[in-house]
DNA sequence: TACTTCACG
DNA sequence: GACGTACGTGAAGTAT
């Protein structure tokens, strides 16, 4: 990170926080108010197992610790705002009246928060009728007089105009110092001037109306010509732009109000006397009490870590560390450190010799983090344009390698253009970096390692062994929250890091990888590595104590180079095809608009569910119709396909619209554009971390939910073939959820069934309404199948009689008939809730967790869902397991036997392969055998093998 | 950016 | 009797 006051140190040894080291004596005033907030919306809503939403606590708590590990301030004060109202709406009623209401979940953590700060033995400021930034002008100046340093910690700019001699500001959520020269490159004045700019260019968030139609930018201007707001105003009748003139004289009452509004008061009451403020030995027992009720296990354990080190082991009543913070151990593993007080050393390296060092430090510590910059997020087709590695925290380098290169790249000649920098070639340090990359003994990790996996194999280097911090986080903690870097840094680390659209850009104005300037491509490339590290020391740990190191190792870890492989194999599609679909799609919709415009009476936008909903049921009254929570009418098909059986045909021809207009936009146009140049494929991405339950999905494009329901939607998978004189295979586990119910549940007479191979639906209709096999009727087979269906999901009655048509009633009898036909399920089911509510997470078969916020939920239709979710998981899970466990072993099966079978595609329970024609009979019959042996219970897995020259044949 | 709808397992 | 319902995903389009 670059000082943008350009004071500090320069690279490669950038400080730390990309500021001046904050001052380890004086007084810190902590902008509570504004951090809850801040953290409230930054955080995603999480809650701890009472349900109490705990995101801002949280965020508070985590940045509390930070600070207190950054400094050494001899004293602190958090300070709050006490009540929504102010001396200010004495003189302005409206002042900050268009606030929004206070969100309900964040209403129970404000006490909360006064908690952590009593935790944290922190000394609080309030004061009724006082706003927290009069507290911190007040007491700035206080401390200015006695002549101690203060550093005011906020992100709010409404404080910056308190920053001058002796008072600096610092933003924790950005690691950001605020000195003059940041806040003139806020407001372009110093900041004795900001009260004048703010009260002409007013804030609409606070209500401060300031003067129409001027900003910052003009106030700035005006203010710096003039001196200051009441000069401008005495002299407004000489300002040449008649428009503004008129309008600084129109509203000069105006802004002396809005400053008055914005002017801090610092001569407020003192709810404490300054000497009071001192810091005091914080009670270690005490926080960690209060941390561990909120559920804050990675910041306890970071207190503990810390009391460890300091010696404070016996009074908590600690085991003795294991390792010494930093070294590492028999295992292999770093001790974690206290990330807080490293000093970030980045470094760019341009030559080989530099290059030297950096893999004699992997050599040495044998861990080194890996993490690759290209020019795209496809990586099968992707430009590699840099490598940062890291060896210890704060310790990273960033390796450009294609850099200002794009116009020489695209074999343009730009003489304006500055010559690229010098790089190594990227043949060079794949050379220079395959021994270790290679190297057994040197552990390689990453987060989301998959995409860089899959660089370096389109370079000749196969990259072993690895970590992926981004798995561990999962395996550890999914369900509980996301497991991006930018969040687990955030949670794990108190860090923000510095994000992909601060360096590039987004929207028109984005730019690729390659055209960031160095400087900054080394702040963020080298973080990132930096990052990386740093979570893998923290969390590999982890996996051992939460006994979640099989999940890891044997279910998600060796899937990255399969999935790796996957991804960069990509799927031939028939690009023809799929045009002349896109036609005949584009014709037959503007035959059906006509229709059911004519049937309207009127021209509509048919895609638009708000418009239609008012046709249907305002203007042709076809109902009563009005659903939703946001007051729109529902126009979903189940309403569609009621009013098209009682006979009207519009809602028919709406429905068969929908249809063909999902397809078409969906997939034979979109589809198109996903066929990559430069192999003549689509290359899906896998997300492995991205589920509740362990399943994968599938992005850029979706190819986990290709049509094949209806005929239209075939003719779309019929367009995904083989390559020529190859065949696709498709092999799928046959009721694989509804076996897992039966052996989990260990339902004897469901297993029965499975083992003498039966129709499943079919046998239990027989048990379930006592109907002979010889005499089942479609009808009632249907009923035992949404049954069947219902019990994976969760079942409720009003599910049920959704789904099949029925009252409530009925489909309640129909749930008791089962209960007590398969009596062994209802005890699972009871046991499986009461596991998740003793928990708050379940498990699968294979031991992965998955945790369920909620289950403690007050709310009974939220507990319900999470109940239903308990009960899903384990059976979800536990097939999502099973078919990671065979992903992980066909390749290896496939390579023992010769075949040149590629796995191209997973669909939570089939896998599609291309193979050459030839062997296509061997290899679907050696896949279904290891899909069938990839677990053993007492109920057989079955899958099923289908050959074709397109996926529509195969399956 | 949020909501609605719908494609799949 | 509350509450709002089948579980898990991702993408496209409209509305705000």
């Amino acid at each position: 990170m670059t000082d943008s006051t350009g004071t500090t140190a320069p690279a490669p040894t950038a400080d730390l926080d990309g500021a001046a080291a904050p001052d380890r004596s004086g007084l810190y005033l902590v902008d509570g108010s504004g951090f809850i907030f801040r953290a409230f919306h930054a955080l995603p809503m999480m809650t701890r197992p009472d349900g109490t939403p705990v995101n801002a606590v949280l965020g508070f708590s985590n940045m509390l610790l930070k600070l207190l590990a950054d400094v050494k301030a001899e004293a602190v004060a958090v300070v709050f705002d006490s009540a929504r109202l102010n001396f200010r709406n004495e003189f302005y009623p409206d002042y900050k009246a268009h606030r929004p209401e206070t969100p309900e979940e964040l209403k129970p953590q404000f006490a909360l928060i006064r908690e952590a700060t009593d935790a944290f033995c922190l000394p609080s400021l309030e004061l009724d009728g006082y706003e927290a930034d009069d507290l911190i002008a007040t007491y700035a100046r206080l401390a200015q007089e006695a002549g101690r340093p203060v550093t005011i910690v906020s992100s709010d700019k409404d404080l910056m105009q308190l920053v001058g001699p002796g008072v600096a500001m610092y933003d924790p959520m950005k690691n950001k110092h605020i000195g003059p020269d940041e806040v003139f490159e806020k407001f372009g004045v110093q900041p004795d001037k900001v009260v004048d700019v703010q009260a002409l260019a007013g804030d609409s968030v606070d209500n401060v109306p300031g003067v129409p139609g001027i900003g910052v930018k003009t106030a700035a201007q005006l203010i710096t010509e003039y001196g200051d707001l009441d000069t401008l105003l005495a002299n407004a009748e000489k300002i040449k732009q008649p428009a503004r003139r008129q309008k600084l004289i129109e509203f000069a009452d105006q802004a002396r109000v809005s400053r008055r509004l914005v002017q801090l008061e610092a001569n407020a009451p003192q709810p404490k006397p300054l000497e009071d403020l001192r810091v005091r030995e914080p009670d270690h027992r005490r926080l960690i009490d209060f941390l561990k009720a909120q559920g804050f296990r990675s910041i306890v354990a970071r207190v503990e870590m810390e009391m460890k080190r300091d010696g404070r082991i016996a009074d908590a009543g600690l085991p003795a560390s294991p390792a010494t913070p930093g070294a590492v151990d028999a295992d292999g593993v770093v001790a974690p450190q206290p990330t807080a007080t490293v000093e970030k050393r980045y470094e760019l390296v341009q030559d080989l010799a530099a290059l030297e060092v950096w893999v004699r430090r992997a050599q040495a510590s044998g861990v080194i983090a890996v993490d690759t910059e290209t020019n795209s997020l496809t990586p099968a087709t992707a430009t590699l344009v840099g490598v940062s590695l890291s060896t210890a925290p704060g310790l990273a380098c960033y390796i450009p390698l294609a850099h200002g290169s794009a116009a020489a790249a695209a074999g343009q000649l730009d003489f304006d253009a500055p010559p690229p920098p010098k790089q190594i070639p990227t043949a060079d340090l794949m050379a220079a970096l395959k021994g270790m990359l290679e190297d057994p003994a040197i552990l390689k990790v990453g987060h989301n390692f998959k995409f860089d996996h899959q660089l370096f194999a389109r370079n000749g280097v196969t990259v072993s062994p690895i970590d992926d911090s981004m798995l561990i986080s999962y395996a550890l903690d999914g369900g509980a929250h996301g497991h991006g870097m930018d969040e687990l840094a955030e949670l794990h680390l108190a860090y923000t890091p510095i994000s992909f659209k601060e360096v590039c850009g987004t929207g028109k104005t984005q730019i690729t990888f390659d055209q960031v300037p160095l400087d900054k491509a080394l702040d963020y490339a080298a973080e990132d590595a930096d990052i990386t590290l740093r979570l893998w020391t923290l969390l590999k740990p982890r996996l051992v104590e939460a006994r979640m190191v099989t999940v890891y190792e044997t279910l998600d870890r060796p899937l990255v180079p399969i999935i790796a492989d996957m991804e960069r194999a990509g799927v031939r599609l028939d690009q023809d095809a799929l045009k002349r679909l896109s036609q005949d799609l584009a014709v037959r919709l503007v035959e059906i608009e006509k229709d059911v415009h004519q049937l309207a009476g009127q021209s509509f936008n048919i895609g638009s569910p708000k418009q239609l909903g008012e046709i249907l049921f305002d203007v042709m009254k076809l109902g009563a119709g009005k659903k939703g929570k946001t007051g729109a009418y529902s126009t979903d098909s189940s309403v569609l396909e009621e009013l098209a059986e009682q006979g009207h045909s519009i809602a028919q021809r709406v429905l068969d619209w929908r249809q063909l207009a999902k397809l078409k936009s969906t997939y034979t146009d979109a589809l198109q554009e996903k066929i990559e140049a430069l192999t003549g494929r689509v290359h899906t991405a896998f997300a492995l971390a991205a589920t509740n339950t362990g399943r994968l999905s599938s992005t850029d494009p979706n190819l986990q939910n290709i049509p094949i329901r209806t005929e239209e939607g075939k003719k779309i998978r019929r367009a995904f073939i083989a390559a020529p004189g190859n065949r696709l295979i498709s092999v799928d586990y046959s009721q694989i959820e509804l076996r897992l119910v039966a052996e989990m549940a260990n339902i004897q007479a469901l297993k029965d069934a499975f083992r003498d191979g039966l129709d499943i639906h079919a046998a239990t209709a027989a048990q379930v309404f006592g109907v002979p096999l010889d005499q089942m009727t479609p009808d009632i087979r249907r009923k035992a199948k949404a049954i069947n269906f219902g019990i994976i999901y969760g079942i409720s009655g009003f599910g049920l009689s959704r789904q099949l048509g029925i009252t409530p009633g009925e489909a309640n009898s129909f749930i008791k008939t089962y209960l007590e036909r398969f009596h062994e399920l209802k005890v699972w089911m009871e046991a499986t809730k009461s596991f998740a509510r003793d928990h708050g997470y379940v498990e699968t078969l294979f031991g992965r967790r998955c945790y369920m916020p909620g289950i403690q939920d007050k709310n009974p239709a939220r507990r319900a869902f999470a109940e239903r979710q308990a009960i899903n998981a384990p059976i979800q899970g536990t097939a999502a397991d099973i078919m990671k466990r065979a992903m992980n072993r066909v390749p290896a099966a496939l390579a023992a036997a010769g075949s040149h079978a590629q796995m191209l595609l997973q669909v939570h329970d089939e896998l599609l392969f291309e193979v050459p024609e030839a062997e296509a009979e061997q290899a679907a019959a050696l896949v279904r055998a290891v899909m069938e042996g990839a677990a053993s219970f007492s109920v057989p897995l079955v899958a099923e093998a289908g050959i074709g020259s397109n996926w529509g044949e195969a399956h």
